[in-house]
DNA sequence: CTGGATCCTCCATGATACTG
DNA sequence: CAGTATCATGGAGGATCCAG
């Protein structure tokens, strides 16, 4: 359970009922708690697994793993393994995945005016 | 659009993961699986309660009115209740919610250009 | 028409133990 | 180091009924 779904794949790949809405296939991307933080993360260069981990706080081995293979499959980043000891997976984005930084900049400008709640 | 400045990128980059820095407090405002949407049909002009779940296409009461609540404490938002019969209940963009518009327009952008996989 | 009160389902996230 | 395998859980989201 801890996988991509088949019925998260194929709610991945359906198009939305509405024909020019790019809102909900970026928010499809963006989406759980992790993945805008992700991205953000891998816009400064590529990073391990660990250094991902510790970078976002540590969450649960699992969740990362599940969350960076649905932004794999969604070809927002790569995933390189090297045959080595001790083993080492880079991640990195795609060109896809850079091209999200436009919504990602414009998040701190505004969080960082509205601090208050 | 996909490249940002390398002073936007050095603000972006530069964070660590502090739990209050803006897109973290940007993600607060904008989570769940509603609150990004009843933003973007409110930067339209004001609405009323059903025609913003019509809109979203028809969430439960209980949840769009959780969403909207959480939407006006954050100062995002303004809930205007006319006393008349039938009731009419109004909701509004505030500055603050208009000034989210620079993170919601970035989205449709990048999600028109990315709909096929 | 708006949405409060209740009860319920599902799933993203997490904790823990184990493996190549 | 980078996962996989299980099991557990909190809370977002939903269904339904009801009230002002």
């Amino acid at each position: 359970m801890g996988t991509i779904g088949a019925e998260q794949l194929k709610q991945l790949t359906e198009e939305p009922a509405c024909p020019g809405c790019g809102v909900e296939r970026t928010l499809r991307v963006l989406d759980g708690k992790w993945a805008t933080l992700v991205v953000r993360e891998l816009l400064a260069g590529p990073k391990r697994f660990t250094e991902l981990r510790a970078a976002l706080g540590a969450p649960s081995a699992k969740t990362l793993t599940d969350r960076l293979r649905a932004l794999e499959h969604q070809g927002v980043l790569t995933r390189t393994v090297f045959a080595e000891v001790p083993p080492r997976v880079v991640y990195e984005l795609t060109a896809r995945g850079h091209s999200l930084s436009g919504v990602l900049h414009a998040m701190p400008a505004w969080g960082e005016v509205n601090g208050a709640r």
